[in-house]
Order: structure tokens, then sequence, then C-alpha cells
DNA sequence: GTCTATAAAGAGATAGAC
DNA sequence: GTCTATCTCTTTATAGAC
């Protein structure tokens, strides 16, 4: 029978400590300020995840989990290539859109831990040649044209990325740190990112 | 009459200084190591920058204006606008390569202070609106097809900035680790990258 | 200018009461 | 399970000798 109280606190904890560590990376994060958040104390998270480094672990891992799946849809779905990029493409952006933080987040920790994500993709399952060979069907039944896949998969996530993990400097560079204007370009940019691969794959 | 002394010190520092900022940011980084790789100690940092801040803020300085001013290249050479495209990428990709860490250095402390970025940028006398209108221009001209300039700026910068910035997971997932065929695969990407845009401005 | 020694504050982690 | 109080170690920063 489980007890509401942990599940609540751990809960608690989980959301607090997300939000801290998406937003100010390991280094940067403090235990104070997640148990405030939380609406807790320190103590309490020592008893949940024994140090802050197991803390972050969980963290991690929960989002990437959530992130990597997304990629491999590319690979499974049963619709037209075009679709299948479009849908990606849109969803994705639209992801990122909610979750600002999220890229550099990523960025900044598998540099600082590179060791650690190696052994967590392992873990994972996750399997980059599926996407791949997909791409290479596609491109042997002529639907579109001959080109390194990986340069594909990479184009589409740059595009789809690099915006939302360069916010801070676009807002300031192109928006006069408008909020507003900036979501409304990211907006547009489903359309037009969509546009630009599809553009770039067809035959010509 | 300059202390001969005093330079080299100083310039010690500031290359050890960025050496470990730019790998750990701002937060990871510590004095201690800083101090180590000059081969000097902590007590010397504190002469010449008074706190970690304001060392911080003179690497950070430097290195952001190192990296500007080649993208306002793209605006005031006097080639084609393919020449310039090209040769912009080319050398922009060639500049991360040499120095890996940047890109996912830059994400990171622009999210850590985005005030101090503002502020920095304004001081820079950066102009992106000289970019802007001359790809404007460009279009008026009917030599490249009509788009929002920005989002032509942003792929740029994306395709080739993005792949550098998630080196250690495209490391991982694409190569195995295997740092050569990494390396083999960017330096390819100098041409995949600009034969992706030049195809993608082309009036159709 | 450069060093050693140390102050002062910060931050993760634990002890023990409730 | 949750809290207060505290320990311990780290880290920035300064004092003061040379």
């Amino acid at each position: 029978m489980t007890n509401i109280k942990k599940d609540n606190t751990e809960e608690k904890i989980l959301s607090a400590a997300q939000n801290v560590f998406v937003r100010k990376g390991m280094d940067g994060a403090r235990m104070q300020e997640i148990a405030d958040e939380a609406g807790i104390n320190k103590a309490l998270l020592h008893y949940y995840f024994r140090s802050k480094q197991q803390l972050f672990e969980a963290i991690f891992k929960s989002v990437f989990g959530k992130i990597m799946p997304n990629i491999m849809l590319m690979a499974t779905s049963e619709k037209s290539i075009e679709e299948k990029l479009g849908a990606f493409i849109e969803n994705y952006i639209d992801i990122l859109m909610k979750n600002p933080f999220l890229p550099t987040f990523i960025l900044k920790e598998i540099h600082r831990d590179p060791e650690f994500l190696a052994g967590m993709i392992k873990e994972s399952g996750l399997q980059p040649e599926l996407i791949i060979s997909m791409f290479k069907q596609e491109m042997d039944n002529g639907n579109i044209r001959k080109m390194d896949p990986r340069d594909l998969i990479i184009n589409i996530l740059s595009l789809s990325i690099f915006p939302i993990a360069a916010k801070p400097l676009m807002s300031v560079v192109f928006f006069d740190t408008d909020q507003k204007s900036y979501n409304k370009f990211i907006e547009k940019r489903k359309v037009t990112v969509k546009e630009f691969v599809l553009h770039s794959i067809l035959i010509k």
C-alpha cells in the first residue's frame, strides 16, 4: 500500500528539482533552492535522494528519456516521408517552445559529463540505425535525393533546436527582448523549417 | 614603460582563465584550477582581477568579441552573395572546430545572465540591421528568393553551430566516440552546409 | 608582484528530536 | 516522514610578509 504523503513529496521534489536543474544546470543549482521550490527543507531532499548527484541523475535521465523517443518517432511511423518529417518538426519545435531551457541544459550537461551520457545512451536502447536505415530506404526507393542520412538528421535537429537554445541572444539581437515577437517568429518557423527541409530532399 | 613580468602574468592568467571558463562555465570553474593552469596562486588572480566575476567578464567579452565580428563579415564584403555565404560558412565552421567548447559556453552563459549579455551587445556596436539589409538588397535585386532575412541568418548559424555544440552527443550516437570520424564528418559539412544553404536561396 | 596563511561565507550532507 | 541544528569541506577573497 503506497504512502500518499511520500508520493506527494517525492513528486514535489522531482518537479522542483527539474525546474531548478534545467534552468541552472548541475553546477549552478543549489539544494536550498530546490528545497524552497518544493516547499520543504534540505534534509528531506537527502532523505529521498541521498545526494545532489543522485537527484541530478534522476532528473537528467527523466528529461533525456522524454526528449529522445520523439526523435525515434521519425523511424517508426507508417506515413510518407514528407508527412513524417513535417509532423516531427512541428511537434518537436512545439515541445521545445514549452521548455526553452531544455536544449541548453542538455548541451551543458553532456559537456560536463560525457561518460555519464555515453552510459545512458547505451542503457536507453536508443537506436539511431533505425532512423538512418529508414532514410536509406527512402533514398533507394527514389523518394528523396541521395545524401548522408546523418547530415539530414543533423540538419533537421539543428534548425529546430538551435533557435531555441540561442533564445536569449536572438531575443536581444532580433526582437529587442520582446518575448511575444520572438515566440511568434519561432511559431512561424514550424512552417519555414518544414519547407526548408523538404525542399532540400526533393529530387531535382 | 611597461613591466614585463606584469604583462606576462596577466597574459598567462587570461589564457588560463579562458581555457577553464570556456570548458567549465562560470559556475563550474574554480579559481584554484585557473591559478594552477596559469602556474601561479589564487592570491595573484585576485591581485590582477579583483573577483571571479570580473575575471569572468573579461574572458566573456574577449571571447564574444572575437566570435561576433566574423558574423558581421557577411555584410561588409564586396563579393557575390554566393561567395560571401560560402566563405563565411567555411571559415566559421573552421573556427568552431578549433574551439569546440565555445558554442556551448556562450549558450550557457547567455542563459545564466541575459542582462549582462544585453548590455554587452549594446556596447559592442554589433549591427544586425546591416546584415539584414544586405540580404534584403539581394532579394530586391532578384539574386536570391524572397524570405525573412532573419530566418536565413538563423538557418546558417544553426547548421554551422549546432553540430559542434552537440559534439559529445553526436560523437556517441553516430561515431562510437571516435574523434577522427567525427572531425572528418564536420570537415565535410563545410561543403554540405554551403550547398544546403545556397540551394535554399536559389530562385526557383 | 608574488607568496603563505587565514578569514568568511557557502553548500552538501548528517544527527537526532518529534 | 519531516523538521531544526550542526558538521565538514569547499571556495572565494583578503591580510600581511617578502
